[in-house]
Parts: C-alpha cells; structure tokens; sequence
DNA sequence: CTGAAAGCGCTAACAG
DNA sequence: CTGTTAGCGCTTTCAG
C-alpha cells in the first residue's frame, strides 16, 4: 500500500503537508494541492484505515452476531443491517454464534478489543435458555453499546428492537377465531426462546378471552429437525378435528399444510393455516400460506439506527426499545 | 479501554516492561511478570487489536463478498466460511453485492485500504453478465490476494473453488436417461451465470450422447420470482409427456414438484425430478427431492484454507484450482 | 504557505 | 532484569 510518507518523498514536500493538501486545507497552496492530488490520485494513494482507526480510537465497523443464518429471518436482518451500515459508512464484522453460548461469549471478548466500536445482535438459544446473559453486560460495562434484536433479555439494559410477539399472535388467533375455527393448534420448534414464549402467551390470551371457545390450548413443540414430519403428522392423528393451525416459527406452517394436504384437508374451507414466516416461502406451496410478516428489514435498518445514535451521542442514558409493526397478511391458507 | 500505558503506570514500570511481561518474555523476571498479569487480568486488559494491525501491518481480517444472503447456498458458504476462518484466528467483514457490480466495486475498494488481509468472493450476477472483472484484477494488482467460489471468471488469475457443474448435470441427466426417460427438460434461473451455463452444457452433452434419445434438449429460463409458478405451469402445458425434470437452482426443483403434484402426476412412477437444491427444502415436499449435493461447506472451508496458504506463503505463484466433489443423493423424486 | 513534532497503542531493537 | 527509543500511518497543533 502506498502511504503518506511514499507521497511526501516523491513530491519533495513533508507528511504533513501532503495530508492538508488532500483535505484540502486552507493552508495549502493551490498549487500545491493539484500536485499532491494528481500524484495520489495516479498512485492509486488510499489513506490507511487501520491507522485512521488508530488515531481516532474509532474503527467505523459493527460487530454482528447472528444466532443462525439459516434461518431466513436471520438471513434477511443480515441483509438490511449492512445495507444500512454501508449506507452510513460503516463496515460489519459478522460472527455466528450457532446458538451456542461459548461462541457467543468468544465473539464478544475478540472483538471487544477495539475492533468494533458496537454490537447488534440477536442472543443464542443456547444462552436464552440457561437464562444467563453476564457476558453481554461485561461488554455494556465496558462501555462498548450494544442493541439487541429480535430475541432480547429483562436482564440487559440497552437499545432493543422487537415486535410485538404477543399481540402479533394474538391477532392471528383473533382472526381464526372470527372465522369460526373451534380447534386452534400451536405448533413451532422455538418456545425455549423469548420471543416464542411470548407468541404461546399471545395465543392463550385470545383463546381465554373467547368465552364460546371450549377447547383447551393445544401447543406442540417441535424439537428437532428431523422428527418434524412426524411431529406434524402426529398434530393430525391426534386432533383429527382442529381447524386452525398458527406456526411460530419459519417453517412449520409450510410443512403442516403440505402433511394437511397429503390427508386431503380442504384448505381452507376445513382448515386454516397461519405462519409466522417470511415471504421466501410463499414460493413452495399452494395455496400460499397466510403470514404474520415481521418487516425483517425494518427491524434490521432500525437496529442500525440505534447503534449509531448511541455512538454519536454517548451522553443519551436511557435506553430505547423500539417495536416494530407486524402485519397478519391474508392469503390463501385463510377464508 | 484499558491501555499498557495505564498499567505501567499503576506498577511503576515502563511500557515495555509490562508488554514483555505480558509475552512471559525471558528478560523479565518472574516476580515483575507475576505483578504485570495480576493487573492485567484484573483491569481485563485487551490488547488493542488496531494498534496490533498497525505494527504488524496485517488484520487477521477476510473480505467475503456475497451475491446473494438470502440463497440457501451462499449463507451456508458464509457460516462455512466464518466457522473456518474463526478457527484460524480470522474475523470477517461481510459486503453484500446483492448481485450488483457497483456494489461490488464499491465493497472491493472500501476493504482494500488495509481493512482486511484478502478476499473471499463470488461474483454478482450483474458483473458477470457484463463480463467484467476489471475491478476484482484491479485488487489482484495491489498484491492482496483472491479467492473467488463458486461463481469464477477465466478473466481472473486467482485461487479458486468450484464443483464440476457440468458432471454434476452430466451425471443427473445420465439418472434420468438410465431409468428410461424419454423427454427430460431442465429448469432454472441462472442460466447467466458461469455455474449455470456449464449445467446446461453438462445437460445437453449427456443427452446428445445418448443414441436413442430422440427429443430435443429443452432449457427453459425463469427470469423474476414472480413469473416461477407460471412459467412452471407452462413446462407441463407446452411438454405434456415431460418425464424428467432437472433443475439447476435452488428452489425451481420445489416448485415444480409441487405442481406436478397438483397435475396429479405420479411421482416418481411418471416424473422425476432432480433438484441442484440444498438439504433445508427436504422438509418442504414430500416426497423428497432426489438432490445434486454441493458440499457447500467444504467449499467455504476450502476457501479459507485458499488464501489462508496465499497469506502466509506469499512466494507462491501458480493460482490453484480446488474442484469440490459433488454426489447425486437419490431420494424421493426419481425411481 | 510549509514543516516539525507529538501521539493514537503496540512491539522490538538496543542501551544500560 | 528494566528502560529508552523508534516506528507502523495518520492527523493536528504549533512553529516558522
């Protein structure tokens, strides 16, 4: 790479006037100026970032920490945090925890050393789970903000974006209920999660407070990947009467309508079908699955914001929670 | 953060005494060494990884471009990509060209200030349409190092990574022909691009070579997401006796299974189907797609391993070429 | 208008 | 065994 120095030699001037002159200072002669340009510009000159970032005590990169980019909700928050970092001229360290809480804490500690000036991220299940999140407040006490997304924690006090798990489920189960369905069904592989804990919640509430509704909550929890065939299979065998099914995940709702199909359910004249998944599936089946859309990209450009509000104005205390609409879009696995 | 400045002064020593005492140098004695550590782990003193770039002139850093975040593929060639490089002590900085050149080009010279010791790419569809790499030899120039995956240009002097696309379609298309099928057509939406073309020709050669196949090969393209339920359905209106179907994308090969079955095609008795498709849609049909596996994670893991070599033996000359083995995995869409 | 010097945090050659 | 110094590439104050 070619320096400062490399520049100051060639022309015959001093460092530091090679650097006013391509900041265009007033200090500098004109003259001088066109010289130093021409011969940067034709050396292909790029100042150092990593003696910029030096300097400045500021590297202009964001540290991301994905729990598993698989999952197309993952995927697309990926999507929209770079592009609204780029946008803002920020460049993105990503790490992927797997859900694991060993990388998580790993992830945090490497980069908590000057190489990120912040963090977004979404916490693992792994840790969600043991309910421990002392590694991500030692990096809040360091001083180095954080803004979580998605799956967030009661014990860490910083920016947050999330939707409204509760009542996006809620909704969904409204709408079933207003269609007349009298077996609601939850299916999903992430109640261990927060965000899946609230969604149960969400369904609950609407079926309690629907007097005429007799049933009892029904949630099936899918465990592993490959036993969600028979997971699924076995919603049917034993409920042959439910009439409504709301996934919580990305890809249960999808799998259920093709097992409902496959045992010749009319959907959805007997049978209605709620996913809380991304368009990208909408591809895969007919009729197209009915879904609670999250607005992946706005929580992903929201989260962005955050930080960088944080970063540009330390002095804010109070930290913000921002809940981003969801939106139950009707399709055609819903009357 | 916690500086060496800040701890020699709490002790009473220089700088350079303590940064020796924290490399258990020799020259120091155990005593002073015993002292510096406490402190150091007291405090949780991190050494500046900026100022460690800047001294050594290196990032332990990896650019990976991606095309595409929400390809099943390239998100499992990133998480291939991070885990291998996270076990050699690298961190990566994530661009996404989301298929444009401009944002490639821009990726390329925003990283290649010092940000990161090289490149993992694969090339946007867009550059690869317009057929012109100058931007990425541009970098290659600048003796940071290359290694492109997947999508390749012979334009390109650099370390690579691919499949045999044309055996893998090759060897598809030689299923389909070994169990009788009469009127094979292949699908996908990638026919710009260099992994595509070489399916196609990998397609036709196998066909021409086959003696007694007597229809013509049939390559039918699907430009937008939005036209691939139509311009599936049309497969089966335009070839009625359509009795194998490869698709060289990720999702097409869903797709058309799903409406094959709509038609109430028998399958596999009356149709196969071969999808160039990735584990993650298995859950989504039933019966299974028959897959071409890609090896996606040996792939990125290769990557790494590429530049990896080039980084630390900067003498080597001769651009290497890994071709990852792929394996027709026969599941439930062909006989 | 130009240059010298200090300093961001670290390492390492050299001096004591 | 410990300290001084220079330098990685850059910005910026201060001197000239």
């Amino acid at each position: 790479m070619i320096t400062l120095k490399q520049l100051a030699e060639q022309l015959n001037v001093s460092i530091s006037t090679v650097s006013k002159a391509l900041h265009n200072s007033e200090e500098i002669s004109p003259d001088t100026i066109v010289r130093v340009k021409a011969l940067a510009k034709h050396l292909n000159y790029k100042p150092n970032k990593v003696a910029i970032s030096l300097k400045n005590s500021k590297t202009n990169t964001i540290g991301v920490i994905i729990p598993d980019i698989l999952n197309h909700f993952f995927a697309k928050a990926l999507l929209a945090i770079e592009k609204e970092a780029s946008k803002q001229g920020y460049n993105i360290i990503t790490c992927l925890s797997n859900e694991k809480k060993t990388k998580e804490i790993n992830s945090l500690n490497l980069l908590s050393n000057g190489s990120v000036d912040g963090f977004i991220m979404s916490i693992a299940e792994e840790t969600q789970v043991a309910n421990n999140v002392d590694h991500i407040n030692a990096i809040l006490l360091q001083n180095i903000p954080v803004v979580l997304f998605d799956r967030v924690s009661d014990n860490i006090a910083c920016d947050k974006v999330i939707i409204d798990d509760f009542g996006a489920a809620y909704e969904a189960t409204k709408h079933l209920l207003s269609e007349g369905r009298k077996h609601i069904v939850l299916i999903g592989d992430i109640q261990d999660l927060s965000v899946g804990k609230l969604r149960v919640n969400g369904y609950a509430e609407a079926l309690k407070e629907t007097s005429n509704y007799i049933n009892e909550p029904v949630v099936v929890s899918i465990n592993k990947d490959n036993l969600i065939d028979e997971t699924i299979q076995d919603v049917f065998k034993k409920h042959p009467s439910v009439d409504g099914i709301i996934s919580i995940d990305n890809t249960s709702g999808v799998v259920a309508l093709q097992k409902a199909q496959k045992l010749n359910y009319n959907i959805p004249k007997d049978l209605s079908i709620i996913g809380f998944s991304d368009e990208n599936v909408l591809q895969f089946t007919d009729p197209k699955l009915t879904t609670i859309s999250q607005h992946t990209l706005d929580i992903g450009k929201a989260s962005v914001k955050l930080l960088l509000d944080r970063l540009n104005n330390k002095k804010q205390i109070a930290s913000k929670t921002k809940t981003i609409k969801t939106k139950l879009v009707l399709r055609g696995t819903t009357k």
